[in-house]
DNA sequence: TTCTGTGAAAATATTCACAGCT
DNA sequence: AGCTGTGAATATTTTCACAGAA
C-alpha cells in the first residue's frame, strides 16, 4: 500500500464511512458493499481506499465496525483534540459556534477574533472576543493549530497572514475569496455560492434527466 | 467539443474562474496563463475547460473578459434568476441570508420554513417564517426550484422528500446527514465536519511538509 | 461459501506540444 | 511573436475479476 500521495477524494470518502459507521453498533460487521450501498459508492471503491492504510477486514466476513471505526478515527487524526481559532464574529461565524459539526471533543474552538471594536471584549458562545491584533499573540498561547475565516473577502488575506504568524497548519476559509498560504499550510476553501453554481448548472442541463445539448449564447 | 457528461470539477473551476475575473475590467485580455496563475491551475486546463463549451478567445491575444465572464455566466446559468427556499431558521439558516454569495440577482431566497410554532410568523431577513407543513403547497406558488436544508440531522430526510415533493431540482444540503433524492433532481451536501477532518488529516501527515508515512495504529 | 485485498484493465482527467489563427 | 484550440501522450482514478483467507 502506497505511504503517502493519497488523493483528497479517498480522504472525503473516509470521512463519509467514518459518519456511515456511526448508525452501527461498535461489534456488529459490515461488507464493503454494505458500505458502499449507504454512502452511494462501489464495494471495490471502499475496499481500495481502506486497504490504503491497512487490512482492516477478515475475507469471508467483513468490517468490524468499531475496529473500523477506529482505525479511520486514527487516520483523519480525530483520536486526538485540535484547537481551533474563529476570525469573523459576524452571523456565519456565530452559526459555526453553534454547528454540532464544529462542537466535537475532537474539534475545539477556543479562541474567536473580530476587529469591530463593539464586539471585542463581549461574549459569544461563552467565548471573549479578542481584537484581530492579538492574534499571532494569542494563538501560541492557545495552543491553535487551525483557523476559521468568516470574514467579509477583504479581510481574509490579511487574516490568513496573521493566522500563518500565528503558527496554524490549516485554514478553513468561508470568506467568498480566493486566499493564498505558504506552502506547509493546508488550505480548505468552502465556497458556499460556488456550490449554488453548480447546482444552477446541472438543473439547468439535466432538465427532465434528460440529456441536453449545450447551446451557445452566440456566434 | 463534448456536449453533455461534463465533470463537475470542470463546472467548479469555471465557478472559480469567474470569481477571479470579476477583478478585471469587461475589455481587458486575459490569457490562460494569466487566469490559471490567479486560481492555482494551467493554462491547458484552462484553455481545456472552456473549450468544452466554444471558441472563446482570441488566438495570439487571449479571452476578453467581458465576453469571457458572459460565455461562463450563460454556461451556469446565472443569466437568470434562481427561487430559493430556505428549510431552517436557526443560526446557520440565519447566516445564509445575510451571506453575500446568497444575496444575488440571480439566487432569491425567496421563501423561509421552519417547524418551531415559537418561530412560524415570525420575520427573518425580511421574510415571513412559514411551517413546514406548507411546502409542497408554497413553493411551486413562489417558483422556487432551489431548496436549501439547514435543519438539524434528524429533519433533513423528511425537508428533503417534501422539497422535492414541491417540485424543487436542486437542493443543496447542510445538514450533518447523506439523504437521498430521486433521480432527476441534483443535490449536494456541504459538509463542514468533513472540511475539517480533511485538514485534519492532511496537517498531521505533512507536519513540516515532510512526507510522513503512514503508521498503523495496531497490529 | 463469502468477502477481502489487490494486480490488471478500463475509464477519466490532466498535461504536452504544436498547427494554425491574429 | 504570441496565444488559442486540440489531438496525442501521461497520469490518475475507478472498476473488474479473482486468488486466497476465514
Amino acid at each position: 500500500m502506497p505511504r503517502f500521495k493519497i488523493p483528497e477524494i479517498t480522504i472525503e470518502r473516509l470521512s463519509i464511512y467514518l459518519r456511515a459507521l456511526s448508525k452501527f453498533s461498535d461489534d456488529s460487521i459490515i461488507s464493503s458493499q454494505g458500505l458502499a450501498e449507504i454512502v452511494g459508492t462501489t464495494d471495490a471503491q471502499v475496499r481500495k481506499d481502506l486497504a490504503y492504510f491497512g487490512e482492516f477486514g477478515i475475507p469471508g466476513q467483513g468490517y468490524q465496525v468499531g475496529k473500523l471505526r477506529d482505525e479511520i478515527s486514527h487516520i483523519l487524526a480525530l483520536d486526538r483534540s485540535w484547537r481551533l481559532a474563529l476570525v469573523g464574529a459576524g452571523k456565519l461565524g456565530t452559526a459555526l459556534l453553534a454547528y454540532p459539526g464544529f462542537k466535537r471533543k475532537e474539534f475545539q474552538i477556543v479562541v474567536v477574533f473580530d476587529n469591530d471594536p463593539n464586539k471585542i471584549g463581549k461574549e459569544i458562545g461563552g467565548k471573549v472576543i479578542q481584537g484581530v491584533e492579538e492574534i499571532r499573540k494569542l494563538l501560541p498561547q492557545y495552543g491553535v493549530k487551525i483557523g476559521i475565516i468568516t470574514t467579509p473577502a477583504e479581510a481574509a488575506q490579511d487574516v490568513a497572514d496573521e493566522l500563518v504568524e500565528g503558527g496554524v497548519e490549516g485554514i478553513l476559509n468561508f470568506a467568498p475569496v480566493r486566499i493564498t498560504v505558504p506552502e506547509g499550510v493546508k488550505l480548505k476553501n468552502v465556497d458556499l455560492s460556488m456550490e449554488l453554481e453548480i447546482l444552477s448548472y446541472f438543473i439547468s442541463h439535466q432538465i427532465k434527466g434528460r440529456k441536453v445539448k449545450y447551446e451557445k449564447s452566440s456566434h
